[in-house]
RNA sequence: GCGCCCGUAGCUCAGUUGGAUAGAGCAACGGAUUUCUAAUCCGUAGGUCGCAGGUUCGAGUCCUGCCGGGCGUGCCA
């Protein structure tokens, strides 16, 4: 079933072709600003009059003339400069609802796209031996939104999670990790013996028994962080010894980091499925991944000439970069000491990408600081010519989580909020809320209801926010009732299932009424508004997808709980005569079906039967 | 200094290649519950879209300048 607006905006460009006798004629098919111009608006005619130097009133005139659209609404009318405002007929809006009731692959009624592309999609990237904190949140919610729109369109998606395992601060990670073996062998007879007569026996007997959670981890890498901070040359000279041992693979180095690697993703996939987010180990494609591939990609740049030693360092100056002084702005491959930096591993990274996974277009999902960063990735890639021209590479951009005071979040100490002390107290505060309102229900499903709340008011308050500028962190504002928030949704949701367990007592079988079901009656203002609404969703998934912009998709989904909400309490549904219940009955099913579905496939945001 | 992002109702924010009278929610005020979950609904009030120019049939949206804020700006990511 094609989208609605896309057929008008077809049929328009058309006519509009045959009018002007041209073919770049776009009819800008858009929702119309006041019901009372009708559904949809043309408001291309004017632009084309101008560029063919015509009358728009008599341009739309014969635009209309030549317009065989009766199928889908009634008359057109010409309005104002030269808008064509489009009604929908009464008869298209019940076919697409019958339509969408008799999907039987329970899309609603949504085409897959026609020509689906291999689509890498790169979020998340926690850091090892650190907590996921909520730095991490936003990159991990709306690259998961994105990865899971883009699928069920049907493209091929390819989750990279670009973790930071390898560079400058995994010298300390080691020595966070060989610190706990010390700390663990100082009361351990045997392992004291081992560590002087066989370190590499020592090494294995003292890591299989270390049992570091993340947080421990965490902690002690902090510590060696602040002793380095504070400047001991003999440690520093230590620490800089275990990074070169580790870059040239010593196992000693090896084995440690590996350790610290398995306890921060084994947290992480904790996060991820707390967070109901899709990805998975198989998803893990960090940065020591591509260390053998960094010298060569800093030799190719030279080879070519696209890179140039400079101060030491060896730099790309793609165009149209400037410094403070005015002067051109180096990315920097390889450091003056010949260490590689994050600029390396992404140029690693989009070769790979493009050659091994086939990439037909790249998505970062990172915080709009690295803007810059991005710009001059792309622009070397691409002078490289490791990317070509038809290969899109973006930076979905967002902005920062803010606490109270305007500043980013942070603890009371100045620290990072961890991800999961946020998720806990969320659950926590809508554990309360349940308890208040439904104090009957029984106690693990209080809980269910909790964490689905609790953990969705947060990814939700996440999504429908315009992506690129900052928001400011509000528990009170997420778990509120009323407004687009997780629980308004999820109450809507909520009713609609009570009003099919409710019909179970009336002997209202929906399902038989609904199967049959050929001919509605929309009569009521509140039906009809919710019809035409629930027959837009692909188009939200659409403009959502398109511009990688999860707020249009909430924002859809709120307009249409609230239209539901007004018709619920307009329309009593089971009480309903025979003649008028399978249509309400349609409807509280294909907003049920809709906002389940906007909410769980694609937001990953449970939805609960009861609340 | 330069670059990027932003400035919309008291507060938090939407606003889709420039479209008709700029929209929500919160807070405020008024109303609705013998009725499928009132965790709801309906209504009222609230605006120089930072300021000043410009482009044009039309500007919150594009251009220029200014004011205010955030971020970035050669060896972190």
């Amino acid at each position: 079933m094609k989208r609605t607006i896309d057929t008008l905006e077809k049929r328009i460009s058309d006519a509009m072709a045959a009018a002007a006798g041209r073919s770049d004629c776009a009819a800008i098919v858009r929702l119309s600003t006041d019901p009372k111009f009708g559904d949809y608006q043309a408001n291309g005619v004017m632009a084309l009059a101008k560029k063919i130097k015509t009358n728009p009133r008599k341009l739309a005139e014969q635009v209309v003339s030549n317009l065989d659209i009766a199928d889908i609404c009634e008359p057109p009318e010409i309005a104002g400069p030269g808008f064509i405002n489009l009604r929908l007929k009464s008869d298209f809006i019940t076919g697409r609802l019958l339509q969408i009731n008799a999907d039987v692959e329970n899309r609603l009624g949504i085409e897959k796209e026609a020509q689906p592309r291999t689509i890498v999609v790169d979020f998340s990237c926690p850091n090892i031996a650190k907590q996921m904190h909520v730095g991490h949140l936003r990159s991990t919610v709306i690259g998961d939104c994105i990865c899971r729109m883009l699928e069920f369109l049907g493209h091929n998606v390819i989750r990279q999670n670009h973790i930071g395992d390898w560079g400058l601060q995994m010298g300390m990670v080691v020595q966070a990790i060989e610190t706990a073996c010390f700390n663990l062998t100082s009361n351990d007879k045997y392992l004291l013996s081992l560590l002087s007569e066989n370190p590499q026996k020592w090494e294995n007997e003292s890591l299989k028994r270390i049992d570091l959670n993340l947080e421990q981890l965490e902690s002690l890498y902090i510590k060696t962080n602040k002793a380095l901070e504070i400047g001991h040359p003999d440690f520093e000279e230590r620490i800089r010894r275990l990074l070169v041992g580790l870059q040239h693979g010593e196992t000693g180095c090896l084995i440690f980091w590996s350790k610290a690697r398995d306890i921060t993703l084994k947290e992480c996939q904790r996060m991820y499925n707390l967070l109901n987010v899709t990805l998975t180990g198989k998803d893990i494609r960090g940065e020591s991944f591509y260390k053998d591939d960094l010298h060569e990609v800093v030799d190719k740049l030279l080879k070519s000439k696209i890179a140039e030693k400079s101060e030491g360092a060896v730099c790309v100056f793609p165009d149209g970069f400037k410094n403070k002084e005015g002067q051109r702005l180096p990315f920097i491959v390889q450091k003056s000491d010949s260490a590689y930096l994050y600029a390396t591993t992404d140029l690693a990274a989009i070769r790979y990408r493009i050659n091994e996974l086939k990439a037909d277009k790249i998505v970062y999902v990172t915080d709009a600081r690295q803007k810059l960063h991005f710009e001059m990735l792309f622009a070397t890639a691409r002078m490289a010519k490791w990317v070509g021209d038809d290969i899109e590479l973006s930076h979905v951009m967002f902005g920062s989580v803010l606490g109270d005071d305007g500043a980013p979040l942070k603890t009371r100490s100045g620290e990072n909020v961890k991800l999961k002390e946020l998720l806990d107290e969320a659950v926590e505060r809508a554990k309360a809320v349940v308890e208040e309102k439904n104090p009957n229900l029984p106690a693990d499903k209080k809980q269910k209801i909790a964490e689905a709340v609790g953990i969705g008011a947060v990814k939700y308050a996440d999504y429908s926010n315009n992506r690129t500028s900052d928001y400011v962190f509000s528990f009170d504002k997420m778990l509120a009732m009323d407004g687009n928030t997780a629980p308004y949704m999820q109450y809507a949701y909520a009713r609609i299932k009570s009003i099919e367990r409710k019909a179970q007592t009336k002997d209202v079988d929906i399902a038989t009424e609904l199967a049959g079901l050929e001919r509605l009656d929309l009569t009521e203002l509140a039906e009809l508004e919710l019809a035409k609404y629930l027959i837009r969703y692909g188009e939200a998934i659409d403009a959502a997808v398109s511009d990688y912009r999860p707020n249009y998709l909430t924002a859809y989904l709120y307009e249409l709980a609230q239209k539901f909400s007004a018709f619920y309490t307009n329309c009593p549904v089971l009480d309903a005569g025979p003649d008028k219940r399978p249509t309400r009955l349609l409807l509280c099913d294909l907003t049920a079906r809709t906002i389940k579905h906007g909410l769980s496939e694609l937001l990953g945001i449970e939805v609960v039967e009861q609340m």
